[in-house]
DNA sequence: TAAGCATGTAAGGGTACATGCTTATGGCGCCCTC
């Protein structure tokens, strides 16, 4: 690429990163940036996704905002960037004093500050907006932008306004990062966050230096044990993920028992203990890291050889994270899952969260009874609910076009219809989510107990359609490639993983003839609009766009015609 | 949804089983006290 703007980002990375080369990928989406469109980027982490906001945010005038979900990841961002040359990065955020706060926005409103880090949190606040919005910000950038489709239905619920507060900035270009994203997720920040007309780059997500494997049990003890025996055994430094707290110590004290470096981490310990865990497993002191879902954003440690997981995790969105974090390096490492079904009824429960109806039909009543705008902190007040309860509430109401936030960040009906209309309507749209979450639950399941390649397995689940060759680096196509070998000449011992042979259990792309091929959009009678993420097994997992995930029996699908190519 | 725990009951002096309650991930910001 030889355009003038892609000399001048070559430059820039050269001049101001050190960055001698950029990836195809990233140029591609640092120009899109340039040329001042919405920007989805999915792309592993360690390829450089910092980058693509980093290089243009230098190059177009006024400050880049970027909105990252911890502030220990702001802090490091902050701190790297500083590092560069002539480049000034700062963050505001509850750590810091107000006069700290206050003394950014000053640097902020004389043009001092190239990159402004926020949570979405302190987006939720009237002063923040118009402060920013008066420093004319030339890009939005949404770092590690799953955490809005994973945490802003419930947990988070300020990530879902920021389509709001993006609009209230008067709209500049707004730049969505993430490692990884399945096509709902996708869908979902796209949506959440208004973008339009957007570019997406999206890199492949195949990670063939990752070796899959999952081990059935039936007993809970059986398997505790089979994980503390494995974990001991693998190279180190590796990750172990439990389910919850409990678990997590359970398994770091039964290790640190058997004599290696071992240490807990969780949400429910001191932040000093935390940072020190971190810090410890960074610089190469523990073995092992026994966490819950916790541990991991902005981990960045080349050399983890294996990651287990002591339970099912929720999905395969996090699964992939997750496991994302072993052989960074390049180097081969492993991917196991300790897999009861009953594990499954956790993840259900965590899947349930949203918000109570009775809440939703207090709060669409509540803001009927005001008629016009009202502060949210006065409809807090008035509903005895939590910022975040209500917040979650009202996003609600927003997606059913029953409510909108005003210019000056009032909440009012739309008057389009009754409350009672418009809580059932937010009631059936939680649901709807609710659904969804499960859904993502039961592909947690469709993986952990399918027969065929779990590589094509997973690829396909992120849409990723075009290789459809069996690894050859998963238990389940060692297990044909066992059985192959006995079929050709008699017993024989499986001799390793390497290499990706075509295995009975796995049809390439060409030899799969029916019309329903991964990538094919489907309608379903009363599923409605879909599309095909993988087929194997005479079994289909399509994804529709109202129920989510199903499979489906292709031989079923055929006779009944369930299913029409559109 | 499922597991752990406390309590209750039957049969019978210590134990087995049923029942019901509680808890299960993720962070920021802000207010409090020392």
């Amino acid at each position: 690429m030889t355009t003038a703007s892609a000399r001048r980002l070559r430059k820039s990375a050269r001049d101001v990163f050190g960055w001698d080369r950029l990836r195809p990928e990233q140029l591609v989406a640092m120009e899109a940036v340039m040329e001042r469109r919405d920007t989805l980027v999915v792309m592993p982490t360690g390829s450089g996704k910092s980058a693509v906001y980093q290089v243009p945010g230098l190059l177009l005038p006024g400050p880049t905002v970027v909105v990252s979900p911890l502030i220990a990841l702001q802090r490091d961002q902050v701190q790297g960037l500083l590092r560069r040359n002539g480049t000034q990065a700062a963050a505001v955020n509850s750590t810091q004093s107000g006069s700290e706060n206050a003394a950014v926005w000053d640097r902020i409103s004389e043009g001092d500050v190239d990159f402004l880090f926020l949570a979405p949190e302190q987006l939720a606040k009237d002063e923040v907006i118009e402060q920013l919005a008066a420093a004319e910000p030339a890009l939005f950038v949404v770092d590690e932008a799953q955490c809005l489709s994973s945490w802003g239905h419930d947990f988070r619920p300020e990530y879902l306004r920021l389509g709001q507060v993006i609009d209230r900035l008067g709209r500049p270009p707004v730049l969505a990062l993430t490692a990884s994203a399945a096509a709902p997720v996708r869908a979902d920040i796209i949506a959440q966050l208004g973008m339009r007309d957007v570019r997406e780059v999206v890199t492949g997500f195949d990670r063939p230096n990752i070796h899959l494997e999952v081990i059935p049990f039936q007993d809970a003890a059986v398997k505790e044990r089979a994980v503390i025996e494995r974990a001991a055994a693998e190279p180190k430094p590796g990750l172990v993920y439990a389910a919850t707290r409990r678990e997590a110590e359970g398994y770091a004290e039964e290790l640190n028992r058997l004599g290696l470096d071992v240490a807990a981490y969780h949400a429910g310990m001191p932040a000093r203990e935390r940072g020190s865990v971190h810090d410890r497993f960074m610089a190469g002191e523990l073995d092992v890291v026994v966490a819950t879902s916790a541990f991991g954003m902005g981990i960045d440690k080349p050399d983890v050889r294996f990651v287990l997981h002591a339970s099912v995790p929720g999905s395969l969105d996090a699964y992939y994270q997750e496991i994302g974090r072993a052989g960074r390096d390049g180097e081969e490492s492993r991917a196991i899952l300790a897999y009861r079904p009953q594990d499954l009824g956790v993840q259900r429960f965590f899947a349930a969260g949203r918000p109570d109806p009775d809440t939703v039909v207090q709060v669409a009543s509540t803001l009927e009874e005001y008629g016009g705008p009202v502060a949210p902190t006065d409809l807090r007040a008035e509903t005895h609910l939590t910022a975040s309860r209500l917040t979650a509430v009202v996003n609600l109401l927003e997606q059913v076009d029953a409510a909108r936030t005003t210019d000056d960040g009032d909440l009012e009906p739309t008057g389009v219809m009754s409350a009672a209309r418009a809580a059932q309507q937010a009631i059936e749209l939680g649901d709807a989510h609710q659904q969804l979450e499960r859904s993502r639950v039961d592909m947690m399941r469709g993986y952990a107990e399918t027969t065929g390649c779990r590589r094509r397995f997973l690829l396909g689940y992120f849409g990723e359609v075009e290789n459809l060759e069996a690894c050859g680096a998963c238990d389940r196509c060692a297990a044909a490639e066992l059985v192959q070998e006995g079929a050709e000449a008699g017993p024989s011992v499986l001799a390793g993983t390497s290499g990706r042979p075509p295995t009975a259990a796995s049809p390439s792309a060409d030899e799969i003839q029916h019309p329903f091929a991964p990538g094919t959009h489907v309608r379903h009678e009363h599923w409605g609009q879909g599309s095909v993420m993988s087929e194997e097994n005479e079994r289909l997992t399509v994804l529709f766009d109202t129920v989510g995930y199903r499979t489906l029996s292709l031989d079923i699908v055929t006779k009944n015609k369930l299913l029409i190519k559109c």
